[in-house]
DNA sequence: CTGAAAGCGCTTACAG
DNA sequence: CTGAAAGCGCTTACAG
C-alpha cells in the first residue's frame, strides 16, 4: 500500500498539502488539489486509519458489553445501537463477557488502550465501583438505571408493578415470576415491586413461586416441571423474557396444563415471534433503549433517560 | 495517560527494555523487569493499541458484513462468529449494509485502511468482481458457496431438494415457496432445485406459487393474504425462514386455514422459538457456519466447507 | 542482556 | 496558499 509520502512525491507537493486535500481543508490551490486527487486515484490510495487514530487519540469506535451475544434480549438492544451507530459512522465492536468479571475488565481496558472511544454496558458482571474508574478514559453509558453515569433504562419497578396489577385486576391472587440472575439489580427491583404490590393487595408472598436463572426456552420448560411438583401452584406467571415464556407454553402443553385457563403467562420483550405465540408481554422497546444509549454516547450528555414500556395484551392471560 | 517513555524514565531503562517486558520477551534482567512492572503498576499504564496497530500493520479485528443486524438469520451466524472470535482475542465489528452497494464498499475499504485484518461476508450487495479485489488487502471469507474465496456454506440445492422431496413423499403435488431477494444466488439455486425436483416428479411448476421479498413475520402474513386470492392454492409452502413461517402460521389462523391439514409449512433456520411453534424446519446450523467462517479467517486457509443441514420434523406438515 | 535510532503513516501548529 | 518539522506511541533490526 502506498502512503501519504508517495502521494506527495508523485503529486509534487508536501505531505501537508496531501493531508489537507484528504481532509477537505480549504486553502489548497485548485490545481494542486486536482493533481493530488488524481494521484490518489491512480495509486488507489486509502489512509491508514491506525495512524489517524494514533494522532487524534480517537477511533470512532464503540464497544458494547453484554453477557451473551446470542440472546434475543441483548440482540434487540444491540440492533438499536448498531443501526444508530452506522448512520453516524461509528464502528461497533461486540464484547460478550458471559458474565465473567475478568473478561468484562479486559473489555473495559479497551478504553485505556484507546481502542474505543466509549463503551455501552448492556449488562455487567462487575460492581460499579470497579467499572466507574474507566469513565476517566472514555464515555461510559449504561442500559440500567444508575447513579453514576449516563443511562437509558427501563423502569423495572414500574413495569413489573403494572404487570402484577394487570394480573390482580384479572382476579389472580397467586402469582409467580422468574428472573435471570437472582442477585442482579433488576431482579432485586422486581422483588421489591412484587413484595410491595402483593402486600398492598393483601396477597401472600410465596418464595417458591420465584424461579431464578431463567434465560431461554429450556429454562421455561424447567419452570413448568418445577411448578407441577408444588402442592400449591400459582395461577399466573410473569416470565423473564419471551424465550422463557415460549418454553413455559411448550412444556405446559406437554403437561396438559391449559394456557391461559389454568395458567396465565406474561412475557417480556415482545420479540417478533411472540405475536405468533399470541403471548401477552411487556414491550420494553429494547431497540429504542439501544438507540438512546448510543445517542448518550455520541453526544456525551450526562443524562438518565427512562424509556417507556408498553403492555401488549394478547391471549395468554385469563380472567379468573 | 502515561506512555512508554514515562515508564522508561521512571524505571531508569530504555523504552526498548520497556517494550521487551511489555511483550514478554526474554533477555531482560529480572531486576529491571520487576522495576518496569512496578512502574507500570504505579502509573496504571496500558499500551496504546493504535500505535501497535500502526507499527504491526495488523489490528486483530474482523469485520462482518451483513444486510440487517437485527435479523435472526444473521444474528445466528454472527453469534457463532463472535463467540469463536472472543476465544481467540479477535474483536468483531458488525457492518450492516442494508444491501446498499455503496455502504458495503465502504466497509470493504476498512481492509485497505488497515482497520480490520479480514472480513466475513454473510450476504453481499455487490457482485464478486467488485468485492474480490479487496482480497489483496486482507482475508476475505464468504458464507455462501463461491469459486473465488474461502467459504463456509449451506448446500442450498441439497437442502431445498430434501425439503421438496419430503413434501412430495407426504403426497403433496402443489408446492409453493418463498425467498428473500428474488435474484440472489441462493434464490436462483432454490429455483433450480424447485424446477429439477418437480420436473423429476412430473409435477407442474406454478410461478404464482413463488413469493419473493419475504424476510419477516409481516411478509409471512402477506404470503397468506396473497395465497387466498389464488384460484388454485398450494397445499404446502417452503418458507424463507422461521420468522416468515411464524407470520404464515399467524395469518393462516386469521383466515381460518388449518395448518397442517389445509396448508403444510416448512421453515428454515430452526430458531429457538420454532420449537414452541411446533414448526417443521430445516436447521442449517447457522452458528456453526459462523464458527467455521471465523476459523477460515483465523487460519487463512483457502477452503470451501459445506456445513451440513438437518431436517427438524415437528407438526406443520401433514400427509395428504 | 541493553539502548540509540529509524520507522510505522498520519496531523498540526508554526512560519512564511 | 504552502511546507518543514515535531509529535502521536509504539516495535524492531542493529550494534554492542
Amino acid at each position: 500500500m502506498s502512503n501519504i509520502k508517495d502521494i506527495a512525491k508523485l503529486a509534487g507537493v508536501s505531505i501537508t498539502t496531501v493531508s489537507r486535500v484528504l481532509n477537505n481543508h480549504p486553502y489548497v490551490k485548485d490545481e494542486k488539489r486536482k493533481k493530488v486527487l488524481q494521484v490518489i486515484e491512480e495509486l488507489n490510495y486509502q489512509q491508514n486509519v491506525n495512524a489517524i487514530h494514533l494522532v487524534k487519540g480517537k477511533t470512532f469506535m464503540l464497544g458494547v458489553i453484554l453477557p451473551y451475544a446470542d440472546h434475543p434480549f441483548f440482540q434487540s438492544i444491540v440492533g438499536g445501537i448498531i443501526q444508530a451507530a452506522a448512520s453516524n459512522k461509528i464502528a461497533v465492536v461486540i464484547c460478550p463477557t458471559n458474565y465473567s468479571q475478568i473478561e468484562e475488565l479486559k473489555y473495559l481496558e479497551m478504553l485505556k488502550k484507546k481502542q474505543v472511544d466509549g463503551i455501552i454496558i448492556c449488562s455487567r458482571a462487575n460492581k460499579w465501583e470497579v467499572i466507574l474508574p474507566f469513565a476517566e478514559y472514555g464515555s461510559l453509558v449504561a442500559c440500567e438505571l444508575t447513579e453514576e453515569i449516563s443511562c437509558a433504562y427501563t423502569d423495572h419497578y414500574d413495569a413489573f408493578s403494572s404487570a402484577l396489577n394487570f394480573l390482580i385486576e384479572k382476579g389472580h391472587k397467586s402469582i409467580g415470576y422468574s428472573v435471570a440472575r437472582i442477585d442482579s439489580t433488576s431482579s432485586k427491583t422486581r422483588f421489591s415491586a412484587y413484595h410491595d404490590v402483593l402486600t398492598k393487595n393483601n396477597l401472600p408472598i410465596n418464595e417458591s413461586f420465584i424461579f431464578s436463572d431463567c434465560l431461554d426456552i429450556e429454562d421455561g420448560k424447567r419452570i413448568v416441571k418445577e411448578l407441577i411438583r408444588l402442592k400449591e401452584r400459582p395461577t399466573a406467571l410473569l416470565v423473564t423474557g419471551d424465550g422463557v415464556a415460549a418454553g413455559v407454553l411448550l412444556q405446559a402443553k406437554v403437561e396438559g396444563i391449559h394456557v391461559p385457563d389454568e395458567l396465565s403467562i406474561i412475557g417480556f420483550d415482545n420479540q417478533p415471534f411472540s405475536e405468533a405465540l399470541e403471548l401477552t408481554t411487556i414491550d420494553q422497546h429494547l431497540k429504542e433503549i439501544g438507540e438512546t444509549a448510543f445517542d448518550l454516547f455520541l453526544h456525551g450528555k450526562q443524562q438518565k433517560i427512562c424509556v417507556p414500556f408498553e403492555m401488549v395484551v394478547r391471549k395468554t392471560v385469563s380472567k379468573l
